[in-house]
DNA sequence: TAAATTCTGGAACAATCGTTCTTTAATATT
DNA sequence: AATATTAAAGAACGATTGTTCCAGAATTTA
């Protein structure tokens, strides 16, 4: 038999937890503010996601898979991958220069709060970062292949640093960057990629 | 007439709180942690700091002075930039290293944690970005006087670029960086620096 | 030594924390 | 329509939060 059906859309609740985590940090989130923010009771919060350390996992999770995916096909689709670059780049931050209160990245935040104390969660982050530096390397490479970056370093050297600087550039963007340091970041690391 | 002395000294006390909150960060760092960490009473400790928060307050300023101090006479006394750079660079994560629990940059944690919900706060977060910067584009002005970097970019963007890398490994140092990592990263800024 | 002052230890506070439970409402199956 | 099942609302839980208060110990000054 099935009951009662749910008021609320799942996916939808994950969204918002996701946004309320994302901006306010796991500490600094109660189980009242998912309560009211979400729009859903205590119970319903409880059924659905477990308890509020669960929640938080499926939220990262979510967030991981989507921004990943993003950046994989962006680089898979590119036949310019200098300008691919700096779209990633930009592309990271640029919702944070119209926000009042920017939210940086999701997965920074969590390494910084978590990793030392989740061994769960900072193998989460661990998986992120390992599937970035991936992404970043075929790109670069893709790009030595077709003649438009740099021999002059290995691709995985290359791709550390640019992980390196869009983590620089999402810490800035969480707290006030100026536009022109990331135009500054930017150019002087296509300037380091270009051949 | 003058009372009962303390029992503790007040900087050592400050030490202590400092190195817990860059350790657990602000919210997770409950006033019980204190009290058992530092080894005083609850009544002292709020005697002496005031509340929690101007605790905190106290500890990163106290952590701002000193490191800013040092990267400054770093600079100051040095006639060989480049290597300079790589020896702030190494040094700011080093420590990181040996530990069996990573800590990080205090001041990077506080921006992701509690820049966009303290204004205080973000104002000296914000302080300590704009020294650090200074003493960026001082090192590269006179590296660049003693032709030993390039003059393709400005000092100033050269600057960003430098703060934006150091923010990045001072994040993945918390994160549990890999060696390799470091060294990628040092090896391409220098070479982005060089003449 | 008495008085004045300051610090210490720990009990105590209201508020909030994350979580569970109980009751009632809604739906599907029989 | 009766029964079974699931969801929703919100009261209630013990634990912990940051903070205050009070009684007593230690020290200086008179």
């Amino acid at each position: 038999m099935m009951g009662r059906v749910k008021e609320f859309n799942e996916i939808e609740a994950l969204d918002k937890a996701t946004e309320l985590f994302w901006t306010k940090g796991y500490n600094a989130t109660s189980a009242n503010d998912l309560v009211q923010f979400l729009g859903l009771s205590r119970s319903s919060l409880y059924a659905t996601f477990g308890d509020k350390r669960r929640l938080f996992v499926r939220a990262i999770d979510h967030y991981r898979a989507r921004n990943v995916k993003a950046v994989v096909k962006m680089i898979e689709t590119s036949d310019d991958l200098l300008e691919t670059i700096r779209e990633i780049f930009v592309r990271s931050v640029s919702q944070d220069f119209l926000r009042k209160t920017p939210k940086g990245c999701l997965m920074v935040n969590t390494a910084i709060e978590l990793v030392p104390h989740d061994e769960e969660i900072a193998q989460m982050v661990q998986a992120n970062e390992q599937d970035l530096l991936h992404a970043f390397e075929a790109a670069i490479r893709k790009g030595q292949e077709l003649d438009q970056l740099t021999n002059r370093h290995t691709a995985s050297a290359l791709a550390n640093f640019l992980y390196n600087n869009l983590t620089g550039l999402r810490v800035s963007s969480r707290a006030r960057m100026e536009k022109q340091a990331l135009k500054d970041v930017v150019e002087l690391c296509l300037s380091a990629l270009r051949k």
